[in-house]
DNA sequence: TTCGTCATGTAATGGGTTACATGATTAC
DNA sequence: GTAATCATGTAACCCATTACATGACGAA
């Protein structure tokens, strides 16, 4: 009753935004078109696309609806998920939120891989919150360093070092994307502001 | 029983392994002291600390076992654990192991915080397998970016690019390391290649 | 016909956090 | 004396994985 996941629920929600599709192929689909996305268990998969249709987020379709499919009863269906409207408006209010939540490792990176259906100002707030955590981090980081420098090895400096470049290396990241928004380059979709709710779904579902 | 918590068991053992601490103190220097290292926290870290204890590994100790602190009865003590023989024993054992899990993000910042407890050749072992996992990851990445390069927003685009970078950043690093062990000058803790157990401990122990 | 991959699910378990409860010590 | 921080612990819960069980479908 209370599945709430986050992240999953959120990808889920996006990757089905844009066309219909049973778990299988969700699951692979949360590999790679997600960035660098981990790559959840159908453990975890299943019942959570159970608990969005028990929310009536999610609109299950077996494929003996299709009345092109041969019409065998007890036959094991394979089961496709469709957004449906209810859902499809959630998601556009957890695309809008901007808070701290969204600035956090694991929320950042399905929140950027939606960005081109993310309004603009959302998208400088949750680049600019993402950058202030980092720089937050590094503050600590360097804090620490600086207080235990001497008695560390070399190993676990080294180590320090590199971690700490790596996030320098992500905000520098950051710093160029907010230059590009400001720019007024951002890019979504072809389209550069509009984001049409089309209804009418361009991708073949019954194949 | 069971609790089996890898990462933290094993960076636990290694910081006591410098000197005895109590819960609290630990913690902190689990953020710090190890890398870029998650904190824990101490609904996790004190069962853990407890089984350590049962299993053998670690001793505790009570303030009030200190002739100078008053003997105060029933007042609540300050618990320093100290890692048993048999507890450096287990830690050498743990660090000796250089198979696939010493190659996995979590575990390999830990191992290589304690680099310079560990003997070289499992150094290169651990340095190697862990680029060669990151080859791998960098190899799918690859491939499933050249299926779907065209059917992905320029975000999603620019993510996998930002995450790929990451990845072959690391692998730059892994290689100077590498090489560095290679041409002998591991650093481990001063003294260049010997490292001999000595069971004589440098640090202070007993203060 | 057998093997690999597609496809869906569940029960047990694991590893961790949160929130809570308690109390000592230090700085103001 | 009171607030902050040091210090230790527990119970309830959460999120996810593992191992298992089932079965369809296509290719060799």
């Amino acid at each position: 009753m209370s599945r709430r996941s986050g992240v999953l629920e959120f990808a889920v929600l996006g990757l089905l935004r844009e066309s219909p599709m049973h778990g299988y192929e969700l699951r692979k689909r949360l590999n790679t078109s997600l960035g660098v996305f981990r790559a959840f268990s159908y453990g975890t998969l299943y019942p959570c696309l159970k608990t969005l249709v028990a929310q009536g987020w999610l609109a299950e379709e077996t494929t003996s609806d299709d009345p092109l499919a041969a019409p065998l009863a007890g036959r094991r269906a394979k089961i496709v998920y469709r957004l449906t409207s209810a859902g499809k408006e959630h998601f556009e209010d957890l695309l809008a939120q901007s808070g701290p939540d969204a600035w956090e490792d694991e929320q950042f990176g399905v929140r950027f891989a939606f960005f081109g259906h993310t309004e603009r100002d959302v998208r400088m707030r949750v680049l600019e919150g993402r950058r202030s955590r980092l720089e937050e981090r590094l503050e600590k980081m360097r804090a620490s360093l600086a207080r235990t420098r001497e008695r560390l090895d070399d190993y676990t400096l080294e180590l320090q070092r590199h971690g700490m470049e790596s996030v320098e290396r992500e905000v520098r990241w950051l710093n160029e994307l907010i230059e590009t928004e400001r720019a007024g380059r951002g890019r979504a979709k072809g389209r550069p502001a509009d984001q049409g709710r089309d209804d009418t779904n361009p991708t073949d579902t019954t194949k």
